[in-house]
DNA sequence: CTGAATCCTGAATGATACTG
DNA sequence: CAGTATCATTCAGGATTCAG
């Protein structure tokens, strides 16, 4: 997913991978085990909070979440803004790349709907 | 993915967790390394064999391509047929439910062909 | 409150050899 | 031609602990 931290590689925002075809382009971006679910939360509430996150998306865990969102921040998905307060508050939200994965989302979960049994 | 073969749930389509939202649920289905891809060019090609596959997806193992179109087979989206001839004849083509997918795949394809580089 | 640093396990993927 | 069967490897994900 996303960076690979190797010596020739660092900061480097895109793995220069070759793929079969745009779909894994997209979920090289996208599939993370907590990405869509973090992505769908952001959409709808438009901005959230470390905390708030970590319950609605409960069991995950601390590192699972920050993973996740730098990830999604380094991809350009993901705008983090840090108030200079104490104690620390952090905000999380999309940026205009993360808003037009809309048109992603939307059919993933449309489709997705009739396997739901919640 | 798909299906995991615990005593309990032998022989199950659809394993039974519970997703935070519908996206999971699609991606459990189409999530694999191979996945989109094998689902594209069939969508493309309307129906391919083992060989012509192992072809067009190089560098994939004999192994992936199979157990990648067994999942997708268990999930109904992909119908296999056998011709009783010598040599084995195996066609492989999207089902109803597998052409259903094109709402999920276009949208997925075009996001994420500002990254392609080939 | 937000998050970094380690250590660890299992699933996913791959290499290779064999078969009807 | 179209697979199976094993073994090896890699890597995402998770548990736990420490820090500003």
């Amino acid at each position: 997913m996303a960076v690979k931290n190797d010596e020739a590689n660092i900061g480097v925002v895109s793995s220069s991978k070759t793929y079969h075809n745009p779909t894994e382009a997209t979920l090289d971006r996208i599939g993370g085990k907590w990405k869509t679910a973090i992505l769908c939360m952001l959409a709808e509430q438009g901005a959230l909070r470390n905390g708030e996150m970590m319950r609605m998306l409960s069991p995950i865990t601390q590192k699972m979440l920050t993973q996740q969102l730098k990830e999604m921040e380094a991809d350009g998905l993901i705008l983090r803004t840090v108030y200079p307060e104490v104690p620390p508050k952090v905000v999380y939200e999309l940026t205009e790349s993360g808003r037009s994965l809309r048109k992603v989302l939307d059919p993933l979960c449309d489709w997705g709907k009739q396997f739901m049994k919640i």
